[in-house]
DNA sequence: CGCGTTTGACCGGCGC
DNA sequence: GCGCCGGTCAAACGCG
């Protein structure tokens, strides 16, 4: 089966139109459906139909990435969106590093202060668009945000914060060639079920709109600085001007100017996702909400903020 | 008070 | 050995 080639280490990435620069740069997806015509590349993402995911990912994929996905009525999460598998040079990487991981687990118990670092941490890397991100179920408590080198978006970090000794951490980015698609990258499992509920609304970001010229501001000085120094060293600070909310204004800038204040199509934008996780829509057209974005004007192209207990994309 | 985000500082892997 | 860079810590602060 052409799965196994690919190795049990695969990295997963659903989303319809697969592309992530971080890897190769490219956006050429090759669709299996309908007629089958693959054509296999090193530098091509390998996009599968819903009946190919069926038919090609075998239990023990999926048993790898089981842990991170949503089930919902026996259907997962993925199923829902197209998954594409990572090129072989990603994945001889990701074996690597289940490997190392293996050794160690093997070797010693011993528990760092500060985890090992890279090649030792099993990873699973979805591709989402953001109404995807949605659909994580996990509580998670984000952490720190740094620029990435080569990417315009900074990575943004959450930890599980449902359970104190688990593991789990998610990496969430914006893919820089399409907008309001998310590289999000799970590290890690959880050692505990799914909670049936995520945290409170505390520490939301809804209230960090009122001053968006203040925010605003602060993004430009930012940029600035980031262009005096290209490489803003060992600081997660957002030296690139893209915070969490930035973007959430960003993308509801545009859902404004396409839809005209169309509640109903943002309402759907919405749909699917529990009602009780993220901001009401009633909510998000409060005077407060939009009297915040009029502010904003600059083209900032940005990264999603998010508190998983309050807003659907968790970024 | 508990839980969240933000962000500067720090750690340590890794390439040169 | 050095510096870059990704990942994490933790203090400060906000919100319900």
């Amino acid at each position: 089966m052409m799965i196994m080639d690919w190795g049990l280490q695969a990295v997963v990435i659903g989303s319809s139109t697969s592309c992530n620069d971080h890897f190769h740069g490219g956006n050429n997806n090759i669709d299996f459906s309908p007629n089958l015509d693959f054509q296999e590349s090193d530098h091509q993402y390998l996009s599968f139909s819903h009946e190919m995911k069926k038919e090609f990912f075998s239990d023990e994929l999926e048993e790898l990435y089981k842990p991170f996905y949503h089930v919902d009525g026996g259907q997962n999460m993925l199923m829902g969106s197209s998954i594409s598998l990572i090129p072989k040079e990603i994945i001889k990487e990701e074996k690597r590093e289940e490997e190392q991981q293996q050794v160690v687990a093997a070797t010693s118990t011993y528990v760092p202060k500060y985890k090992k670092r890279k090649n030792e941490q099993k990873r699973v890397v979805l591709q989402l668009k953001a109404d995807d991100l949605s659909s994580d179920k996990w509580a998670w408590r984000k952490y720190g945000q740094k620029p990435i080198k080569g990417s315009p978006y900074p990575r943004s970090y959450y930890r599980c914060s449902s359970s104190k000794g688990c593991l789990a951490r998610k990496q969430v980015e914006q893919s820089c060639t399409e907008t309001g698609t998310f590289i999000v990258t799970y590290t890690a499992e959880h050692n505990h079920s799914q909670p049936t509920r995520r945290n409170s609304l505390a520490g939301t970001i809804k209230s960090k709109f009122p001053n968006s010229k203040n925010t605003i501001n602060s993004h430009k000085k930012n940029i600035v600085k980031n262009e005096k120094n290209s490489s803003p060293h060992g600081s997660t600070s957002n030296n690139l001007g893209f915070s969490p909310e930035t973007l959430m204004i960003d993308e509801f800038q545009e859902i404004e100017i396409n839809q005209e204040n169309d509640h109903e199509e943002i309402k759907s934008m919405f749909e699917g996702s529990d009602e009780n996780e993220c901001v009401s829509i009633q909510e998000m057209f409060d005077g407060d909400f939009f009297a915040g974005l009029e502010d904003i004007h600059d083209g900032f192209s940005s990264s999603f903020g998010c508190n998983n207990s309050t807003f659907p994309f968790p970024f």
